[in-house]
DNA sequence: CATGAATGAGTGTTCATTCAT
DNA sequence: GATGAATGAACACTCATTCAT
């Protein structure tokens, strides 16, 4: 009858497929605001709908719902990257900009901004997953970064230069993009688009062959 | 008004001053290994070498020794740099070096790179401190790149461009460095030195006029 | 292709029947060997091969569990003794023999033992379960012996004398054994046919008319 | 003045030395009507007069209290033993009685009948406690028998016989004693006086010399 | 000033029990 | 009849905080 009821349509659904990502999903959420310690699995139960001791009909503990929901975002952070490289044939610049676009939109979907800022404070207590991040995220996001600079030598539009060494240097301003966003935004205005064509404008000069 | 503080003047000297300070490095270095929720009183007390009541003599609650030691690093972060700026003479590259060298030097000290770390991570939940972190660091650190910049331009050195808005740009790799120091320092040999040799070129050859 | 069901045969068939007594089967080992709290009703269900809520189709609780397993083993403690006694028609130390080995027969068997040990212990939390096993097991043994000791004294074998009016003196000795099997026996090598023969020696040593 | 004020006196009574004892006192009660595992903290919180937390300043979980509370019991089960024996001089048939007397004064007290039925009930889980139970207070009462034994043989007054290498037969009744008064009060009445002179009559009639 | 002792408000985890299918 | 899924009521254990000395 009443709007409320809504929100719990029967009391006893079954739901043994989905729930597990339910509980990821509103584990990430709570994770994220909390941290790991401050978040009582009451938190997640509660934003996933369920009672707190079903939680561990499918996760072993507080530590593996991390686990799982960290590791889930994981997944496909640098997925969307090669699909985008692959088939490219205009102007480094070009492509430069595109990789970067998906890399912003990555960095400031919640989710994934989240996902990073939680690894960069959380990382050292959970070496698993520190190291996972730092393969399929950082190590993965490198290559592709080192290709860019290749593509671009290659074709005589960049100078070698010290910064081929440091791929990550491309896409370090974005982790500053990402701060600003999630940690300081409530005192500050921070223009995203205008920052990315400053950052994209700063790059090229700084590639450029003279 | 403040009669509290008039009624015992000094009695055991060194220490009634002393101790706040050893309370809050203690402090410190827990909250940087494990974060704020799950540090306990017990383990800076512990460090700090006395009882965990007796950190109720000088601060209200955990909270309180929290935004003390964040406080008490936060407050000299910035300093060091203006030194540097006011006396300074020759080629604005050669500034940005010193400049840069400063912030390398800051964030790559364990204290500050940790509070930076905490921040980024658990800013959202104190607001009043990352506002304060904001306002004393980054705005401040934004008000000495915008400088930089502006005399790099006004000595013709620079070029105007897009970057001139978001002085920030400047210091983005350094929070990288900064990550890959604290967060991923057990997956990968990182040559600090090397890095910021690449980052000045980059920059340079980004901001130089052609 | 079916491979998976010949795993089982005739699923359900007798079953409906045997059921319960799968149960308190499983019930009786899972609750010997950690007593009744200890006990998760999840234990019994794996032992049965059930899930463990088909139990609540049989039982109303987990106490109910627990009586029905007791009560099962209870039933026939007694029972082979009398069988024993009404027929026999030699000297009442031959038929003391015959009745002490099947009380020993008993006590040693697992499950009897066990039922023993329970009800030692955790009696006082079900006064109805002490009192019929009381009522079943200790008066009804007690008869027994009555009936052992005023038959040798009818037929001269033996004085009367002090230890007619606690016939359970000629039982005590397999509870030492019982212990000795059921609670030492990791720590103590126990010969339990000398043991009998010790008891029944000292025994028929005591109460022979001199 | 008031007897239930005594128990709270202060609410924050300094007993760092006490405590412990107490807490062991008030476990071994609460144990003894609940077993293990359905005794909860707080029952022996509550009987000690202390906040549940209060124990883990003193033991590290609730096993080492429960540990704590029979080792505290075992310490002295059997020492009352050799003082009796060393010196007496009499017939062994006295020596028997008086040893048995300490026996059964022991078995009969709550604390010692509870420790023990907790052993024959839990023990199995508890295999440390169960060895040293077995060591310190069954081992060492058979050496008391095996020594009583002797004794009598030597003198002339007993025979030998199997039951020698069975000293514990002329424990067991006492056993059977300790379940009768302590599982079974309810529903009987049990004259230990009377019992003790039977035990004591079969036994003297069963080793006696003919 | 300093602390050891004590506590109460949690929090993760378990488990008997229920219910929809 | 049988079960997998779900839950709520515990309960062991932790920790910030207080207080008497």
């Amino acid at each position: 009858m009443t709007e409320q009821n809504q929100a719990k349509p029967q009391r006893r659904r079954r739901r043994k497929n989905a729930r597990p990502g339910e509980i990821v999903d509103a584990g990430l959420a709570a994770f994220s605001e909390n941290g790991f310690s401050a978040t009582r699995l009451e938190d997640i139960a509660r934003r996933a709908g369920i009672a707190k001791s079903t939680i561990y009909l499918y996760f072993e503990n507080k530590e593996a719902v991390f686990e799982a929901a960290i590791k889930a975002n994981m997944a496909n952070t640098m997925d969307d990257l090669s699909s985008q490289f692959d088939a490219f044939d205009g102007p480094t610049e070009d492509l430069i900009r595109l990789v970067l676009r998906v890399m912003y939109a990555k960095l400031l979907e919640p989710n994934t901004a989240t996902l990073m800022r939680i690894m960069i404070a959380e990382g050292h207590r959970f070496p698993d997953l520190a190291e996972r991040y730092h393969r399929e995220v950082i190590l993965r996001g490198e290559r592709f970064m080192t290709a860019l600079m290749k593509r671009g030598v290659a074709r005589g539009e960049f100078d070698p230069g010290p910064a081929q060494d440091f791929p990550r240097l491309i896409a370090a301003p974005t982790l500053m993009a990402m701060i600003a966003t999630q940690t300081f935004s409530a005192f500050e205005e921070f223009d995203v688009d205008a920052y990315f064509e400053a950052h994209v404008w700063l790059l090229m000069n700084g590639l450029r062959s003279s």
